[in-house]
DNA sequence: CTAGGGTTAAGC
DNA sequence: GCTTAACCCTAG
């Protein structure tokens, strides 16, 4: 080593020591990652790297040199003797530095000089990477003092490329933040000690948790609980599948998993686990009981048919380890069985909040009542051999959905209703959904239903809505009003009312408040309507009918008591009020209608509550 | 999670 | 052997 320790300045800028054969560029050979990079043969800092020029200096040069000499060194290595070079060259390796040739050759350890020129320094020193004390060199302490306490390691930053970590350190660090490709392909993933084992009959305890669902289940089978794998990136499925198959087995409970559908590469019963491995045994069959069916028949009308997750999960419902898969199947038997809506392509879905399952026969309560199951009123009969009682299934008796009960409108929705009108417009569904209008047990298409019977002008014309510009056209023509006939109160006369000039506002509410305070004085059931045109807007409609509602307010005031009279059965009679109406708009388009007078008997049948068909209303041309 | 088609064991 | 309920599988 010797030779190698002693400078030899400008040896290397002799023509002679040049190395002129080496391979060129493209033939370099980039040496592992793992080991320092070779050195460059000219050994020429970057021109750009700051300080490099003071690093060639202060690091092959001893004090004692003259500045010519140090000018006449700038291009040397200190360290390699001419035959160190010879050397080299008929090694033709030329991806070694000499250095490096040296070392093999000797079998002693050499020490790294520079840099190659490819690498930053700016990278090498914000590296946390430490070198190894053998760089500990004294040929190496040139370099300006960084830290006096750790020059050693700011020595060693610049001459070390960044290794990747100690084994140990790899596998602690957690997983990369970046993909792979951005991280170093040349490093295994982080997590590559938790990758399954290729062997499935191996010790599973080292497979991820998630990777799939059998092996899984088969690890909790076999591993303890205190297996707690950092890549538990799936909670659930690890809940699913420690909490399932161990608990039933625990508790002896012969099952199948609620969970089945969720974890379907595993269905078994914990019994049929360890059964064959190459086809799964089927579950043993076990008749569905009556009380199940008809907890999954009260399950389809609570819920609907298809929500049989939701009826499994129903603590009200008992099933006997069934999957919401059994459910389904077992209603499908049903429904083959007997006259359980169907269409052509499958069941016909009965959400729960439109309409009960066809083989429950209505308890009386209304099907979108959230009430449970009316279990004292289960479908009769329902065998547990030969599929299902198929009188109870029977009883719809057609096809059909069966019609829901009728029941009448109180004051209180009519009144919630006409505030719905005035907040969403003819938003039936908003109005519906609206938590503070309270019609949630209603549908959508009977509050359009009632406000259609019981206002059927303001309807009328909400449906259809004119354009702006034929507003602005009559809001000109103003004053054209006729003040509404006073009507009897309690008798259910309309009124058709002037329109109301603050119609054209385009706020329903503010409408609706103007409304109610120029028109004070209309019958109870009356509708204000706007009678320029047939054709309205939904606004002035929705003033029509706040308008109605405030007088039924101050009815409800007076104490007044029926205020559902105004429905008519008498389709004639309501129909020669439409005629009436259509003749008279026609004979006088675009001007005040006159009011008309729309008989309502007060001995209404709620129970024959029947709205008439939409064509009846088509034929009076509405 | 569900729908829908397929499969199979049980009952006749 | 036929029918069918219960179960399985898979696409969406």
């Amino acid at each position: 080593m010797n030779s190698i320790t002693e400078p030899l300045p400008g040896l290397l800028d002799d023509p002679q020591f040049q190395i002129s054969d080496l391979p060129a560029l493209t033939e370099f050979q980039i040496a592992p990652l793992r080991n320092p990079a070779p050195t460059r043969h000219g050994n020429v800092p970057l021109p750009l790297e700051p300080g490099a020029n003071n690093i060639i200096q202060s690091s092959r040069t001893t004090k004692q040199n003259t500045l010519a000499e140090e000018r006449s060194e700038k291009k040397r290595a200190p360290k390699i003797t001419p035959n160190d070079v010879l050397l080299a060259r008929e090694s033709k390796k030329p991806h070694l530095a000499i250095s490096e040739l040296l070392e093999a050759r000797d079998g002693q350890e050499i020490v790294p000089t520079q840099l190659p020129s490819f690498i930053s320094l700016s990278v090498v020193e914000k590296s946390p990477i430490q070198a190894p004390a053998t760089l500990e060199h004294p040929y190496a302490q040139k370099r300006p003092r960084i830290d006096v306490e750790n020059e050693s390691n700011s020595l060693d930053l610049i001459r070390r490329l960044p290794r990747p970590a100690p084994k140990d350190e790899r596998q602690n660090r957690p997983a990369p933040m970046l993909p792979a490709m951005v991280t170093g392909l040349h490093e295994p993933p982080p997590s590559a000690a938790l990758l399954p084992s290729i062997d499935v009959d191996s010790r599973p305890g080292l497979s991820r948790s998630n990777t799939t669902s059998k092996i899984h289940v088969k690890d909790i089978l076999t591993e303890s609980a205190q297996y707690t794998s950092p890549a538990h990136a799936n909670p659930s499925a690890s809940q699913v599948d420690q909490e399932t198959p161990t608990s039933r087995q625990l508790t002896g409970v012969h099952t199948t998993s609620l969970q089945e559908a969720a974890v379907p590469a595993n269905p078994k019963p914990v019994f049929a686990l360890t059964a064959s491995k190459d086809s799964k045994p089927r579950r043993t069959r076990r008749k569905w009981s009556e009380n199940e069916t008809r907890d999954l028949l009260a399950g389809v009308k609570k819920y609907g048919i298809g929500k049989w997750k939701q009826i499994l999960d129903d603590p009200s419902f008992e099933f006997s380890d069934r999957s919401s898969v059994d459910l389904k199947d077992r209603y499908r038997v049903c429904a083959n069985n007997d006259s359980v809506p169907r269409t052509d392509t499958g069941f016909v879905k009965t959400p729960p909040d439109t309409e009960t399952s066809a083989f429950t026969e209505g308890s009386g309560a209304p099907p979108d009542s959230s009430a449970p199951p009316d279990s004292s009123a289960p479908p009769d009969s329902i065998s547990p051999d030969r599929g299902v009682g198929t009188s109870s299934l029977r009883d719809s008796g057609q096809s059909g959905k069966p019609r829901r009960k009728r029941r009448a409108w109180t004051t209180i929705e009519d009144r919630n209703l006409l505030k719905g009108v005035g907040k969403h417009g003819f938003q039936w569904t908003a109005i519906h959904d609206d938590p503070e209008l309270d019609l949630h047990h209603r549908r959508a298409t009977d509050l359009r239903d009632r406000i259609r019977t019981k206002y059927p002008e303001g309807y009328k014309h909400a449906e259809t809505a004119p354009l702006k510009s034929e507003l602005k056209r009559t809001d000109k023509l103003g004053g054209q009003t006729t003040v509404p006939k006073a009507a009897g109160t309690g008798t259910g006369k309309v009124g058709i009312p002037a329109r109301s000039p603050e119609s054209s506002s385009t706020s329903p509410n503010h409408q609706a408040s103007s409304a109610l305070r120029s028109n004070s004085n209309i019958s109870l059931h009356g509708i204000a309507i706007s009678g320029l045109t047939k054709r309205s807007t939904s606004s002035s409609s929705m003033t029509m009918l706040l308008h109605s509602a405030d007088k039924e307010d101050h009815q409800d005031r007076e104490g007044a008591k029926d205020k559902d009279k105004d429905y008519t059965r008498d389709k004639s009679s309501e129909k020669d009020q439409q005629q009436l109406l259509q003749q008279q708009q026609q004979q006088q388009p675009g001007v005040t209608l006159p009011s008309f007078t729309l008989d309502v008997g007060d001995n209404m049948d709620w129970e024959d509550n029947r709205l008439p068909p939409l064509h009846e209303w088509e034929e009076i041309g509405m």
